[in-house]
DNA sequence: GCCTTTTTTCATCATCTGATGAAATGAAGA
DNA sequence: TCTTCATTTCATCAGATGATGAAAAAAGGC
């Protein structure tokens, strides 16, 4: 059992796909790479790093399990590569819909209206994009709220554009404190993530009557908020 | 190598626990069906269910992987076993919050002091209450961002005292509605589990000036950003 | 002490897991 | 056609995983 010769290839089959699930054309090279992302994300986005396996993601995706080591190396590689492929387009976005505010209100900017800028792309984003977005967020959410390395992943991804969100914010209320305007984004950030990741409690809470998957009901809330929580914690006796 | 003969036991060791790392006095019977629970909430709390095995938590706890399935059965089983031992001291501390809050502000009952009466006692077990209370929080955190199943497991545990939250607030402001509500609710625990999670996160995003541990501070800002978040989002005008 | 029940330990199974080397295949250029 | 290189498949490894039966030990009743 230990040193034995290698037998040659059985049935040299002439590389036929085993009939995909109806997955559109057959994907190869960068496309192939992409099919791969897709299949991980929505699989982490579900169950997260752990509760996923490379043979999971290789059916999902209809490849060979040693084709996502080789695209990609480790699984943990592969989880990264699924983060950061939608991180730059987000924060692009949002950077663009905050110079956009900037620009168009010069000396008229509100707390409200910063807030807006910072959120409205993600559920624009949400809501245009299709389920791998959906699912993206839902990732970003439980990375958010995971003790162990959430807080590291979150920061190298997303701190520029959090600390120009504080820093505009600041120059809207010079007086506030950066220490109210801190804790105030970790409630913004708690809020807007679980909105965003459509867990479907708040359907059955409500009995029916709200749903996680209705982001507009979600743009009428969820500025105006957040806007009210951060003037009144700006506005609160300070106390440390 | 398919039915061999058992062979008897090599050395009949007399039970002599393999000097356990410092843990105070042998526990056995009840006590090590908690201690076993602390090992398994410490590890589930920092890795997710699926990012801990049965043998982790028994080396952490002192045990043989067996003794865990003679007391709890499946993994799932000791998760559920975990979840459950706090969820009741949770609901009934917050029951017995919003009864006092409720008894002492007859016809003068306020938005803000009723979400303090609900918010309250978990800062107030999260500071006092050990290391234990805080890694739940952390894994309560986790399972409110779980897509999967998160929903229906918050549901089941913490459904009921949310209701009495809800109506609570009804009666302060009737002309609320419902939805309203339900949305304000689930932005609140997204900040509120955030908050008591202690990611770390806002250590390094306020570049030491905010420290997750400090709930104190989260205590100074956390109901005065709620309670302006419910008002302004009940005095919006109507959108659906 | 003796017997019964509960608790704890030991050894092991069947399966799954991430990962890799090497062969096979296909595309592109000369 | 021949050669070269990137891509894809196959077979397999070494170790980990959840779980269990049965033996051993301890506890409790009499």
């Amino acid at each position: 059992m230990t040193s034995q010769v290698r037998a040659p290839r059985a049935q040299p089959v002439p590389r036929a796909k085993p009939a995909g699930r109806g997955r559109p054309s057959k994907a190869t090279g960068r496309d192939l790479k992409e099919t791969i992302l897709d299949a991980a994300e929505g699989l982490f986005a579900r169950h997260g790093f752990h509760g996923v396996t490379i043979r999971q993601v290789a059916a999902e995706a209809g490849v060979d399990t040693a084709l996502i080591h080789y695209y990609f190396g480790a699984k943990r590689e592969l989880f990264d590569s699924v983060f950061l492929r939608r991180a730059e387009i987000l924060n692009t976005a949002r950077s663009v819909s905050m110079d956009a505010y900037e620009k168009n209100h010069p000396g008229t900017m509100t707390v409200e209206g910063v807030i807006e800028a910072f959120i409205e792309p993600l559920l624009r984003i949400s809501q245009d994009g299709g389920q791998g977005w959906k699912s993206y967020f839902a990732l970003v959410a439980q990375v958010n709220n995971t003790p162990a390395w959430g807080g590291e992943t979150m920061a190298r991804f997303f701190d520029p554009v959090v600390h120009r969100l504080v820093e505009t914010l600041k120059a809207v209320r010079p007086d506030a404190e950066y220490r109210d305007l801190y804790w105030s984004y970790q409630f913004l950030t708690g809020s807007m993530m679980l909105a965003l990741s459509e867990t479907g409690r708040i359907d059955s809470l409500s009995n029916g009557e709200c749903h996680s998957s209705d982001l507009g009901a979600v743009r009428a809330r969820l500025f105006a908020y957040c806007a009210a929580g951060f003037e009144a914690v700006i506005a609160r006796a300070p106390q440390g």
